[in-house]
DNA sequence: TGCAGTCTCGGCT
DNA sequence: AGCCGAGACTGCA
């Protein structure tokens, strides 16, 4: 059965964020492309006071936001066990693909976990831009590496 | 650097 | 249904 979704767009300067959410909580994010880090610094425009954009606008100013519904995400069981796993990722902290692995206790599957995480439909929401390397380096994110920088910039720099 | 090991998923045959 | 290649990774040579 189909069931209802609402659009709901917020505007930056870095182009439009799109949520669709349903019934349950937001159900996909799509963010932009930016895969440089633009000249432009990253600014919300119009963004409006409900719960979901209240989320995004303070989490991208490097605050903990209030944990806001998600929908019922189209997946596979270990899809969905992966994304469990990373909305248990404090604000402001990072973990490895590798322990990100060990956590779901798949140690070996490494690769996949990262597969899951590229797969992840509601990035911002489920907290992938939290996960990188074990040598540090970022790896990558759905919408362009520039996000993920940015996110975690501001997460580390908001920690005392 | 380069390469093999490891696991899941999606597309093709 | 089975095969194959690709992937946001790691660790060792």
């Amino acid at each position: 059965m189909l069931e209802k979704v609402r659009p709901l767009s917020i505007r930056s300067t870095w182009g439009d964020i799109q949520l669709l959410i349903a019934a349950e909580g937001v159900v996909q994010c799509i963010l932009p492309r930016m895969d440089d880090m633009p000249e432009e610094a990253f600014a919300l425009q119009e963004c409006g006071r409900d719960p979901y954009s209240t989320y995004i606008r303070t989490l991208l100013k490097g605050d903990r936001p209030k944990q806001v519904p998600i929908g019922q995400l189209r997946g596979t069981e270990f899809q969905k066990k992966v994304w469990a796993g990373l909305l248990t990722i404090p604000c402001g902290e990072t973990v490895s693909y590798k322990a990100m692995a060990e956590r779901i206790g798949c140690a070996a599957a490494i690769r996949a976990v990262a597969s899951a995480c590229g797969k992840n439909p509601v990035p911002l929401f489920i907290p992938c831009h939290r996960v990188i390397g074990s040598d540090g380096r970022l790896g990558g994110f759905s919408g362009g590496l520039a996000w993920k920088r940015m996110l975690l910039d501001a997460e580390q720099s908001k920690r005392s």
